[in-house]
DNA sequence: AATATTTTTTAGGTTTGCCTAAAAATATTT
DNA sequence: AAATATTTTTAGGCAAACCTAAAAAATATT
C-alpha cells in the first residue's frame, strides 16, 4: 500500500463517511464537509482518479474504487484506535478524542499500528461505539449496547429486550418500545439514571433504569 | 505558544542539535542534516527571522532565538515522550523507535504531551537515556549509566567507579581508565558480557562483565 | 421545450517548501 | 595583498493544495 499526503487521506476519508447507499458523493458535499472550495474538491478528484482511488467522470459525482476503500479503511482503522487510546489509556472524554484523532490518524506507520492495535487489547469498537477495522480492513457490524449506554442524541435501533416477562412486555407494549423501534437518548439524570428517550416524532419520554438495562440497540446510520 | 509548520518544526530542531558551544549553526550544516539544499535553509532562515525564532545575518549563520529555544525544547519533549512510549508500551526496540517519533513529534496538541507524560509516569529520560523536557521545558544533565546498558557507539565519560578496591583501581590503572576518560562501547558479547571499547585513538580493549558493572558514565555531547 | 437555477468545472492566481544556476560574500592560499 | 576556493545568497522555476471569478453542464421550473 502506498503512502498518501494528509489532504489525499482526508478527502478519501471524508468520501468513505459521506457516501449514500449507491456509494456516491457530490462535489458540494464534499466541500462542506471539508470547509473547502467545490473548485479544490474538481482538483483534488482529478488526482485521485490518476492514482486510482475513486471512480470519476466530470459532472457525475464519484466513489471510491476498491483500493480507494481499501486505504479509507485504513485511515479510520488508526482514527479509531488512537480514540480508543486516547479515552482508555489517557483518560481523555468521549468529546475531546476525536480532535486529536484526527492529528494522529496521518501517522501512517503500519508497525506502530499493529502494535498500537495489540497493546490496547485489540479492542473491536471505538469509545463512541464505531466498529474498529483489523489490520485486514475486516469491520465489524454494529454491536448491542445497552439502553444506559448510548451516548445522547446517537440514533439507535432496538434490537433485543432480555427480561422476557409479561410484566416487562406489558411495560414496553404501553410505551410502544420493540424490536426495530428507532429511539434517541436525549438525557440522562445521574440521580436515579432514569432516561429521557425519544421515539420518531413523539414527545420526550421517561424510562426507569430497571426497564432501561433490559433494553438494547445498535447504533442507526 | 503558535502553531509551527512541520517543516519549521524540522528546521528548528535541526539547529537545537547541531548548535555548537555558542549556539551557532551554519548554512551548509544544516543542508547536509536535513538534506536539503543550501538554498532551501536561506529561504527557511528568513521565514524564522521574521517570526523571531531565530537570529540571522546574511553570511553569517544563526542561532536559536530564547523563544525558539522553547519551542525546540517542546519538540524534543514530544520526541522524547513519544520514544519512550514505544519502547516502553508498545515494545518497539530502541532502533526503531527514532523514525516513528520523527512523524509522532509534529502532533502538537499541549494536552496530549501532558497526558502522555503523565500517564507514562513523568520519565526523565528516553530510551537512548536522553533527558525528557519537562511540560516548563526544563531539562535534566545527563544522567549516569552502567557500561553494560551504554547503546553502541555513543560517546561517553567516565564518571563514577563504585568498586574502589585496590584490585580494581589496578586493573583501571592498566587499562588508563578514570574518571573523566571519554570512550564508546563498540560491541558487546552475548556470550559472556564482555564489552569491546575504545578509548581515544587506541586501538579497542576487552572489558569484563565484572568490571564493566562497577564502571559509570555520562553520555558526552 | 425554453428559460432559469444550481452544480460543477476551467482558467488563472497565491503560498509553502523545495529546486538549479548564477552571483556575491567570505575564507584560504600563495 | 592578490588569487583562488568555499560558502552563502539571490533569482527564477516547479508542484501541491488552496483560492476567486467566469464558463459550461446538469437540473428544475414554468
Amino acid at each position: 500500500m502506498l503512502n498518501y499526503s494528509t489532504s489525499e487521506e482526508n478527502y478519501i476519508k471524508a468520501i468513505f463517511h459521506l457516501q449514500h447507499s449507491d456509494g456516491t458523493v457530490t462535489t458540494n458535499e464534499l466541500a462542506a464537509e471539508l470547509k473547502t472550495k467545490p473548485a479544490s474538491i474538481t482538483d483534488m478528484m482529478k488526482k485521485l482518479k490518476n492514482k486510482k482511488l475513486v471512480h470519476y467522470q466530470a459532472y457525475h459525482g464519484f466513489r471510491l474504487s476498491p483500493e480507494g476503500k481499501k486505504v479509507a479503511l485504513g485511515i479510520v482503522r488508526r482514527h479509531r484506535l488512537w480514540e480508543y487510546f486516547l479515552a482508555e489509556k489517557l483518560k481523555f472524554s468521549w468529546e475531546e478524542v476525536h480532535e486529536v484523532a484526527e492529528d494522529l490518524e496521518h501517522v501512517s506507520s503500519k508497525k506502530l499500528i499493529d502494535k498500537l492495535d495489540e497493546f490496547l487489547g485489540f479492542p473491536r469498537f471505538d469509545p463512541h461505539g464505531d466498529p474498529i477495522p483489523d489490520m485486514h480492513g475486516r469491520i465489524e457490524t454494529s454491536r448491542q449496547v445497552n439502553l444506559q449506554d448510548l451516548p445522547l442524541n446517537r440514533p439507535a435501533v432496538v434490537s433485543h429486550v432480555s427480561d422476557q416477562s409479561s410484566e416487562m412486555l406489558e411495560l414496553l407494549g404501553h410505551k410502544k418500545i420493540g424490536i426495530g423501534t428507532r429511539l434517541e437518548v436525549k438525557r440522562k439524570f445521574s440521580f436515579d439514571n432514569s432516561l429521557e428517550i425519544k421515539i420518531r416524532q413523539q414527545s420526550p419520554i421517561n424510562i426507569s433504569e430497571q426497564l432501561s438495562k433490559n433494553i438494547f440497540a445498535k447504533y442507526d446510520e
